[in-house]
DNA sequence: GATGAATGAGGGTTCATTCAT
DNA sequence: TATGAATGAACCCTCATTCAT
């Protein structure tokens, strides 16, 4: 079932980005997602198994764009060094422009039991299959070296990446993340690059 | 106060690390830690203000040693690559030889407040001027590019030795963390190099 | 209102006794019943004034149809101690025969608050005149002793049945309780006989 | 460990035995019995794994007690009629000096789960075997019918007891109950003599 | 310094009941 | 009549911290 089509569905799920990107996650209640949704408290349970639901299925619906936006925009690319700028950028592009998301996801949600976590990271694995995309096809282009390992590049990348991202919300967004695009791509296609 | 002189201190924080490593993070009261120290639960709060205290101290003792460790040996070294890698080395070594470490700085101390977790940063930041600080003599020495961002090639180095050591925890450690360090250094290096 | 007149009353009534037989009395929600009896949860409230009145109004049918049955049966006989057997002997098949009423009677229902039992009570009076009938008409006859005291020989009376009738259930059925009739009512009988 | 030794374990008890009289057995919060034995919450679960612990241990202290009692009077006496003459009388004169007991015993304590009455049965297990022991000592003693079926003998006696008391309690104690043991000792008498 | 019994605040979840359709 | 989505009050238990000894 699609955001969509259940009003209420996508109500609490917004109201929970928001009221973690606020209290952070430990002083989230679902009383007080439930209040911010405009919801009783026991219409979150008809929606959701529990807590934890509400949080994997946050993270699915949102991380779901996040890698279909991704994977729309290097479609229209040619040459996987262009992919991975790309992907950068519009990696960039959509926690810019969604800060609460961008606490919630980069701060927030790991605070969460190891249980959650593993959720977290099943949807995370679309994501790393399009970058491992990437480089295949890097490699086969002969732009990216053959002696490259897929999977510690792709750790150098989403971890990159991510360390960035985080530093960026941890110093309160007070600089913009959509400048450090070219320069982070460039660090790592030099990285990759033959 | 160091370690050595006071027994019971270095006791709590070694006990701390065992209990968080075996039972995670959010199953590991305080008063198991004190059991597991031989202590009793009133004495952990003549060495430590609160739980929270014991964290980051863990962290600070733990730290502290990881990244004089990687002075030591980075010290002997004069080129800047050489550096790099010996630096990726000593890392996943240290990790590597110390599993339990490695389970509670990679995984389960993230599951604390956000405070707790801007303190462990704190603790972080001497190794992230270690990090600069070869950055910066490879710039000079040539090796690596003029146009390098200090800050974000940090981000990168440190996040993708954060990513791989946190891979190879959450794969049980199936594989020998050891032997990605050529590799991982390798790219960064050429990532940075002209 | 009698059950014949209204099929969805008998369809609550009867799917009630069948959930509480099969969960238990705490794990017998209204919805759980609404769904058994093919209804809609408001349907209920349109039947019943509340969950309470579902239980009352249960006993009630089921145990104004076991009294009557009872009564007919007993009216048959003219000695006071065969009428005696005669009811003990009909009390034990018809709870032999519905095996999931006599879970709810002998142990789920007790489970409900006080009030509810109260009004149980009340609903069990009739069978206690009956007993009292019998009581009064065999010291009449004199096959009761005369200084036989109502009250308490009905409560011995009553008191011998249900504990039999809760044994039985709470064994399972694994014996037969039939059997157990012509035992248990000479028992009765001697006790009440000069 | 007795009561005696631990007075916060006695008093919790002796709290809960009030607190469900008072209230009702659903209406008897852990914090009500906490509040009322002057400890805090907390302290309950240092003594008891939880609230089903405090009600089984409750008939525990309180039956192992009252069974004691009755085995120690009837020790006293030889013949089988009046041991259980004495039972009679011993199982009222307990229970009619402690009435909010009675009421816990008779009524509140039978709305719990069913998992904490079978504990309870357990506990009722040995008063069952003090019972068949006097059936087996007057059958020897041929003042008891050897015709006599000891299981159902044993409802008959417990049954009418359980009745009478329970009865008495819920007409408030209206009447003293001290006076029923004669009569219904008579009439238990009378169904076993030859 | 060391102990450990005692404290008490805090929150996820269930489910009987309502009411707009 | 019939529906079923929505409501929101109610409660057991954990565990970091204290303090009398």
């Amino acid at each position: 079932m699609s955001i969509q089509q259940r009003p209420k569905y996508k109500q609490i799920i917004d109201a929970a980005v928001k009221v973690i990107a606020e209290n952070g996650f430990h002083r989230s209640q679902v009383s007080k997602i439930a209040k911010r949704a405009g919801v009783a408290d026991g219409t979150i349970y008809i929606y959701f198994k529990n807590k934890e639901d509400i949080l994997v299925s946050l993270f699915k619906e949102k991380m779901g764009q996040f890698v279909e936006k991704i994977e729309a925009e290097i479609k229209e690319k040619k040459d996987a060094k262009e992919k991975l700028l790309t992907m950068v950028k519009v990696h960039f592009d959509q926690l810019a422009a969604d800060y609460p998301l961008a606490i919630v996801t980069q701060l927030e949600l790991r605070q969460s039991e190891t249980e959650i976590r593993m959720a977290i990271n099943n949807v995370l694995k679309k994501y790393l299959h399009v970058i491992d995309g990437i480089l295949e096809e890097g490699k086969q282009q002969g732009v990216f070296r053959d002696a490259i390992d897929i999977r510690l590049a792709r750790q150098m990348i989403f971890g990159t990446l991510d360390e960035t991202v985080t530093n960026w919300v941890m110093n309160d967004h007070k600089y913009e993340l959509r400048d450090l695009a070219d320069p982070v791509g460039d660090l790592l296609v030099n990285g990759l690059s033959r």
